[in-house]
DNA sequence: ACGGGCCGCGCG
DNA sequence: AAAGCGCGCGGCCCGT
């Protein structure tokens, strides 16, 4: 049963309609006030566990989650219709065409779980008269049906189906760890912040530490003036001292023996934790001792999350010792081992490359190591590096030295991402095993393919293998992002009907989510428990998606009071 | 003053 | 040892 929910008659109503599976009316249309939402929402999940029908999630879930309701299932209209306007599976079905604006995403409707005191004050005028347009309940239930229709009538509906829930799924667990937070220790951070660059500064000059090591820096290229921060700048002096580096990155500099090296590269790791990961960022992103970090679904094209604001997928290991579970409760750190390369054996179906991740019994291992065994003399990061050079196209360096070798070895798999690469060169679009499909290439790269003379045909070249890389790894990050989101799917599925059913106390919470690795938030009592389901979720993926393979796709799970100990 | 592009580096 | 995918972020830099 659908429950489909939208704006109403006036500013302060919502619609909501009840109806069955096959769009028929289950209910009459009932208006209610604004006020109400949270009830009556809570009153229908408790009646009927409907899927929610809404524009999009952030328009409505945040508010719910504030009330303290949480729904079960949701068919988010514009994260399906981002997927479904593209699907190569779906391009005969006329949907392309029939699909309606949805509705963009509201400021108000994000900011939601908590703002910046100060900058509230400063620069939000709250203002109920500015609104975006928002969709009443037939328009909702128009692009319901033109979505159903769409995947009725693909070529492969089963899939979709699967891709669009997990999707809408991956929605709800958004929204929801978005709420809750990481937990996360404002005073550990700030005395590491404090160890490490000393006291925060009362200005706005640098902290003491880091002015400490600009002042070395400038003393040992002899440039009193030095901006460390200016690349342009820095590489003058560094010219000038006689380190002839072609850029200024790293691991490149890390390659000269000259005394500015070592305090310019602690300068910079020091730089990065008091610019993007200091105090600023705790008073943004930390409250009550809780990092809500913000996900966007779908937010890469692969269909893997992006974050916004804080760096959700981006939190250094330098300051996930602040992350410490709450008193009776540790963290369950979970992350698919080899996720990529176990994608592209199934996807490819290459049993030699599945046989190097299994054991006699059939039993998982690790992926890499078995590669290694069969012709890299042994030595797991050289296979892991040739690995992830044929996924990501690598054809010179170190890692593309060692393709070759695996051309040998897993033909195959090698040919599988050779296709993709070779039709993203001409031009033509991948698929996800799931129907998630690459945009097409922009107006300029076709007209930069239509060249003439020698140099634009160089260019065209170069623009060709570029693409080419990006399709190459397409189908396999997205595959894995699949995997992934109906990982995450069922393991909320089951957290849910867990807690509904344990006499224990407290509740697992899903916390981080980060391409192959979740993190839950777990009272101790249920770590064993919920450890066996992170592992049962991983089991149910594979089948959803590949259904009975020769291939298995584990999961390491470590139990943790910080984050920081996982690994 | 603002913003788009680039750099460098954090994560997977 | 150091090029090959996908992101976000903050600072610099330069055009407007």
């Amino acid at each position: 049963m659908y429950a489909l929910l939208a704006a109403g008659p006036a500013p302060s109503t919502v619609t909501l309609q009840l109806r069955n599976a096959d769009g028929s009316a289950a209910s009459e249309v009932r208006a209610v006030a604004r006020q109400d939402l949270a009830a009556t929402v809570s009153g229908v999940e408790a009646s009927h566990q409907p899927r929610w029908v809404w524009d999009r999630a952030g328009h409505w879930y945040p508010e719910l989650l504030r009330a303290g309701v949480r729904v079960e299932k949701c068919h988010d209209l514009s994260l399906c219709q981002n997927i479904l306007r593209h699907s190569e599976y779906a391009a005969r079905t006329g949907y392309r065409a029939a699909a309606a604006e949805v509705p963009p995403e509201r400021e108000s409707a994000r900011a939601g779980t908590f703002k910046d005191p100060a900058q509230e004050s400063l620069f939000e005028t709250p203002d109920t008269s500015v609104k975006a347009p928002q969709w009443g309940l037939e328009a909702v239930a128009q692009e319901l049906r033109e979505q159903r229709n769409a995947i009725a009538s693909s070529t492969h509906p089963a899939r979709l189906e699967l891709l669009l829930s997990a999707e809408s799924a991956g929605a709800l667990v958004a929204a929801e760890m978005h709420y809750e937070g990481i937990p996360w220790r404002e005073e550990l951070h700030r005395k590491l912040l404090d160890d490490l660059l000393g006291p925060e500064p009362t200005d706005l000059s640098r902290p003491a530490k880091l002015e400490e090591l600009a002042e070395q820096l400038r003393a040992a290229l002899n440039a009193q003036s030095l901006n460390p921060d200016s690349s342009q700048d820095l590489m003058r002096a560094l010219h000038r001292a006689g380190i002839e580096a072609k850029s200024t990155r790293s691991w490149e500099l890390q390659q000269f023996h000259h005394p500015a090296i070592e305090p310019l590269l602690r300068y910079r790791k020091l730089s990065r934790l008091y610019t993007t990961n200091g105090w600023n960022w705790l008073r943004q992103w930390v409250r009550e001792d809780r990092f809500h970090s913000e996900y966007v679904v779908g937010g890469v094209v692969s269909g893997r999350w992006a974050s916004r604001g804080g760096g959700a997928m981006q939190i250094p290991a330098q300051i996930r010792g602040a992350a410490v579970a709450d008193s009776g409760h540790t963290f369950i750190v979970a992350d698919a081992a080899q996720l990529e390369p176990r994608v592209l054996a199934a996807l490819a179906q290459d049993s030699a490359m599945a046989a190097a991740g299994s054991d006699a019994a059939g039993h998982s291992k690790d992926l890499y190591a078995g590669i290694a065994a069969q012709g890299f003399g042994g030595d797991r990061s050289l296979a892991k590096m040739a690995l992830l050079g044929a996924i990501y196209g690598a054809t010179s360096g170190d890692s593309g030295r060692l393709v070759p070798q695996l051309v040998r070895m897993y033909p195959r798999a090698l040919e599988f991402v050779e296709q993709a690469a070779r039709t993203g060169e001409r031009g033509g679009s991948l698929t996800t095993h799931l129907g998630r499909s690459t945009p097409p290439p922009a107006q300029d790269w076709w007209d930069s393919q239509r060249s003439s003379t020698a140099q634009e045909q160089r260019r065209a070249e170069t623009a060709a293998r570029s693409r080419g890389r990006f399709t190459r790894n397409f189908v396999v990050q997205g595959t894995a992002a699949e995997w992934a989101c109906c990982w995450l799917a069922d393991l909320r599925r089951r957290l849910r009907a867990y807690a509904r059913s344990s006499p224990l106390p407290g509740t697992p919470q899903l916390v981080a989510f980060l391409h192959d690795e979740v993190v839950v938030h777990c009272p101790d009592a249920m770590v064993a428990d919920v450890t066996a389901m992170v592992h049962e979720s991983s089991r149910t993926a594979t089948w959803l998606l590949f259904g009975a393979i020769p291939l298995e796709f584990p999961v390491n799970a470590t139990v943790v009071r910080c984050y920081a100990d996982a690994k």
